[in-house]
DNA sequence: TTGTAGGCGTTATCAC
DNA sequence: GTGATAACGCCTACAA
């Protein structure tokens, strides 16, 4: 990088402390000492209400560099990621973490750096050069992750992962109340004979739902049929194709609880081809809610939606918790379950009398 | 904000230009000087060798704080934007703007300001205490916007807008071209009765897209016919209602252009149910590419795809040039359009033989 | 209760 | 060619 050789532009417009303490009055030494409420030296009150009104009036914010050169924080946060920021949901986690952070005071910059597996291997130099002082990692959808060393020298929090270290703080979703919720809908509905279009993929989130679509059928005294659980890619093509498979049964199932939306619209292609109607014939359940898909489905599709929004926040307040006071570990589960809420809409309907 | 009163925590494994100095025994004016070849000073060939071997030996950086106060400048950007970080294409747009930044050397925060019709009313003044150095102020989706004043101070420059002053550089997918691609594609194809189910608001892409349409017809020596037309909202139930519009004209269109990948998902829906199939009876060619749709219908959806990582890049690019070097102001059409790159998939064919 | 001074790490000015 | 030094704006130990 080549310097331009002239010297800073200051900008006369903006206002430091030393202005506040002129149009106050004061000493800049007290105004610091207003602004920051310092616990050891006490101003009175009337100069600092002065102080403040003054500070207010004039607009001035403290400059962030000079404040992070001084106390060797930046008050800022990295969300390192793999392709979160190309995922559908990242949008809604990028949002919940900057909304947090921003309320606090804090900044949240991006790092994307591809995929996640060359991590080790990566170099992270230009992530740390940013001079953060925490870091939220998030991976594209939950799993277990390898935790670089590098990453643990500083505040940690995981986010959608979970990884071996359990005193490290990770939020992911609760696949198991979740695939509990959407079954639990079913049965509400009155449905007793469910098909599950499950996912191939060796992940949290296919062992999760599977398990919560047991405990459900169990908590209802529904028998478990294994031949009512179809695996397939978690595409709408597996989805059309599991749904064919369930659709086949005899007895057919009345309802079909889709491992994911995109699933869901397959499984509503094969329930067209089958001549059959939702819900009146088949309810049909997903998970994930992508809003595009749910909502553009006909009739709009009732799903479990997943709390990314949510884990933002969460990771950027314990996050920031960490930092503020690292000593203050409280001890907690590990990793934090958050709740899938139901969406409802019009896929699920009761069975038709049997 | 309540403060600790603890003093700032050294980390002592940080390298700083002194340790540097130290190992290659030299002034620490030496070795900025020679790392930032600085013009006036020279510094001597082997020296600068030298420094440069040391600082990367010890994994020198300098800090960015000190470096911002210094220079009064933080090397990072805001990207301001309405709820751009919940519409589907807003992670694309981070990327790449996020992954240009870095790649630069700059850092970017998102600024989620909601409603981007109430910014001139909404308070700022947290945007601008971040200090940055540049603003890209995105939007949702294409559309003309009035710049605040505040936001005129800085460098800026407009993503998937534009404004009354035609110095502020401004990027926004060329419509009109995209229009013209998707029907193209389908005159290529030999389609001539090419229905348009367009969208309802008045919005830069409705007038483009109907723009490119018309002139593609034309180019093709084909009659435009007002009720080949069809505007209905820009859902997938606005999609079903145009389509069964269209496919209720005597003669059938062969073929219908949606105005985007939701009203083409309705559109699929009004096909099936007059028992006919794409792309054999009907093509359908959408606009966005929406990836978990498009690839999600069946058979998989032709579209025209908005450059929403290109934008990103672009407006960085644009950005940093215009901060780094603001004398530089190149003459250039208002505003750059990007081109909108047609995306193949299954869902256009030829027309049956009439 | 308030003021003074030193330093966070860097770059630019100006001597040597 | 090289080095000492003064800022950038802020916070805080310490003196008044």
């Amino acid at each position: 990088v080549t310097r331009t050789g002239k010297p800073p532009v200051l900008d006369p417009s903006r206002v430091s402390i030393r202005d506040v303490a002129a149009a106050a009055g004061v000493s800049l030494t007290t105004v610091s000492h207003a602004l920051n409420d310092v616990e050891g030296a006490r101003v009175a009150l009337k100069t600092r209400e002065r102080v403040r009104k003054t500070a207010r009036e004039l607009g001035y914010s403290p400059s962030r560099s000079a404040r992070s050169l001084r106390l060797q924080r930046t008050h800022t946060l990295a969300m390192v990621s793999d392709v979160v920021a190309t995922s559908p949901h990242a949008g809604e986690i990028i949002l919940g973490a900057q909304e947090t952070a921003f309320a606090r005071g804090w900044a949240l910059a991006i790092f994307n750096i591809g995929q996640i597996r060359d991590l080790e291997s990566r170099d992270l130099d230009p992530v740390f050069q940013h001079e953060v002082d925490g870091v939220i990692y998030a991976t594209m959808y939950h799993r277990h992750v390898k935790v670089p060393a590098r990453m643990r020298k500083l505040p940690l929090v995981l986010l959608d992962a979970r990884c071996d270290n359990t005193r490290t703080p990770s939020v992911v979703p609760d696949e198991v109340l979740g695939g509990r919720t959407a079954t639990e809908e079913l049965i509400k509905r009155g449905h007793r004979c469910i098909g599950f279009a499950t996912n191939r993929d060796d992940i949290p989130a296919t062992w999760g739902r599977l398990e919560g679509y047991k405990a459900a059928l169990k908590a209802a005294g529904i028998r478990f049929d294994r031949k009512l659980v179809v695996a397939q890619e978690s595409e709408a093509s597996g989805g059309y194709a599991a749904a064919r498979r369930l659709l086949s049964l005899q007895p057919r199932p009345t309802a079909i609880f889709c491992f994911n939306d995109r699933m869901a619209m397959g499984a509503y292609r094969a329930v067209a081809e089958a001549r059959l109607s939702i819900p009146d014939d088949v309810s049909i359940i997903g998970f994930d809610n992508q809003e595009i898909i749910a909502e553009g489905l006909h009739p709009s599709l009732t799903t479990v939606a997943l709390p990314h929004f949510e884990m933002g926040r969460w990771a950027v307040e314990n996050l920031i918790d960490l930092i503020e006071d690292p000593s203050r570990v409280r001890p907690t589960v590990y990793p934090t379950l958050m709740p899938c809420p139901l969406v409802s809409r019009e896929s699920v309907g009761s069975p038709r009398a049997a």
